[in-house]
DNA sequence: TCTGGGGTCCTAGGACCC
DNA sequence: TCTGGGGTCCTAGGACCC
């Protein structure tokens, strides 16, 4: 059997846990820019705000509840999803992290133990941290997830899906909230009238594989109890890197979406860096505000010579591609630059008439010890290095309370 | 006024090769 | 009118996830 392990309202939560004045507070988590909400604690639910909504659309009901509103604050998040994480180590032999709230765990224990181990990771989540979380167990991850959406109605939080109870609980599981099938498939599936996960379960193997795709013919076999879909392994290098953000203000000059792209690069690189990879296709893309009239959209990708981590030559690249997007006139809401091609750096393969070049390689080392050392942002390149109007907003941000001397929580 | 960011995987279709 | 067959690789774009 597997487990699933998922935080409940995890940002929210974690807000909550340096906050004991907010036990049963509404609670809502706000996207970058404080754009709108992505995390909500039960109370807030229960107001019936709907997650993705815009805050200034909702703003006077938060008003109204005395609801606290907090900016989004990953440093924080990441650092008690990682404890989370350790405590869950503990409790089984093999454990997939399959998100910063949840994660997979294979159950060990006899079936008639289940319980009580489910029941004790709870206990312990909650003593060691103030997190609440449920535990949902079943034959596959498919039937887990099933099963921890289940939990979290339950007053324990703990719901296992026994084979003898799957056909039962799997007809009341409408077709959409199964895990891996999205809008588009559930409209196909209703569509065919297939409206249950018990239904689509039964379905043919060909007819699905045929008119659908092979990840749906997995969630199949999952949902008989056959584990199909495979653990992720956490070594591999990510294929592609993005990086992008939305301006807390509108921009309307070229130099300023220079600096914009810039900085965006020199965050893309350090995450190329730290996988020691380099890459050999840059895209820039900017927008306007899709929600406006006229909206412009444009990507543009230039293929390097050689695979590159070196950032210099990285933002040359990635402020070429804005020479082809600019447009004198608009107003742009958002940029971004992605990485792609990307190969780890021992394997590169330079042509035949290139030439590694040692100065850039000492020059990048030198760039990551001083900021191993000294932080972050302790070198930016000129391009970037301007005052940042376009910055993120983060109006309500908390406190980094598990990661910096100055924020540490202060008992009296 | 204000509407997130960062990923993965799959498929179709074109270019190219023998 | 007739116009091979079987591959690989790459890219764009869709779908889905948290």
């Amino acid at each position: 059997m597997i487990a699933l392990v998922d935080c409940n309202s995890f940002y929210a939560s974690c807000e909550k846990v340096f906050r004991p004045d907010l036990q049963d507070k509404p609670v809502v988590v706000l996207s970058n820019n404080d754009g709108c909400i992505v995390a909500m604690s039960k109370e807030a639910k229960d107001l019936g705000i709907k997650r993705g909504a815009p805050l200034f659309k909702c703003r006077q009901q938060l008003k109204d509840q005395e609801s606290l509103c907090f900016s989004s604050n990953y440093t924080l998040y990441q650092d008690l999803s990682n404890r989370v994480m350790a405590l869950l180590a503990r409790e089984t032999s093999h454990i997939e992290v399959y998100s910063i709230d949840e994660a997979f765990l294979s159950v060990d224990s006899p079936p008639s133990a289940t319980r009580e181990w489910g029941l004790e990771i709870i206990k312990i989540i909650s003593q060691n941290l103030g997190i609440p979380v449920s535990v949902g167990v079943g034959r596959s991850k498919t039937l887990a997830k099933a099963a921890a959406t289940l939990a979290k109605k339950s007053p324990q939080g703990y719901f296992a899906m026994l084979p003898s109870m799957e056909e039962r609980v799997l007809k009341e599981i409408p077709v959409h909230k199964i895990w891996g099938i999205g809008p588009s498939k559930a409209d196909y599936l209703l569509s065919r009238s297939i409206l249950t996960a018990w239904d689509l379960r039964n379905m043919d193997d060909w007819d699905v594989k045929k008119t659908m795709t092979l990840v749906t013919l997995k969630t199949l076999w999952e949902l008989r109890g056959k584990p199909s879909i495979e653990d992720e392994d956490p070594q591999t290098d990510k294929k592609g890197i993005l990086s992008s953000l939305g301006f807390s203000s509108p921009i309307k000059e070229k130099q300023e979406l220079q600096r914009a792209v810039a900085s965006y690069m020199s965050r893309a690189v350090r995450k190329l860096w730290s996988q020691n990879s380099q890459t050999s296709n840059v895209t820039v893309f900017i927008m306007t505000n899709r929600f406006k009239e006229n909206y412009y959209f444009k990507e543009y990708s230039q293929r390097l010579e050689n695979p590159s981590s070196y950032l210099p030559e990285l933002i040359k690249a990635a402020l070429n591609c804005l020479e082809h997007l600019f447009i004198r006139g608009l107003e742009y809401h958002k940029a971004g630059v992605l990485l792609h091609g990307i190969t780890p750096e021992a394997s590169v393969q330079l042509d035949l008439f290139s030439e590694r070049n040692n100065s850039r390689d000492r020059i990048s080392l030198v760039v990551k010890e001083m900021e191993q050392r000294y932080g972050r942002d302790i070198l930016k390149p000129l391009a970037s290095a301007m005052e940042d109007r376009w910055a993120m907003k983060r109006e309500l941000l908390s406190p980094a309370y598990t990661t910096c001397w100055e924020e540490l929580p202060r008992v009296y």
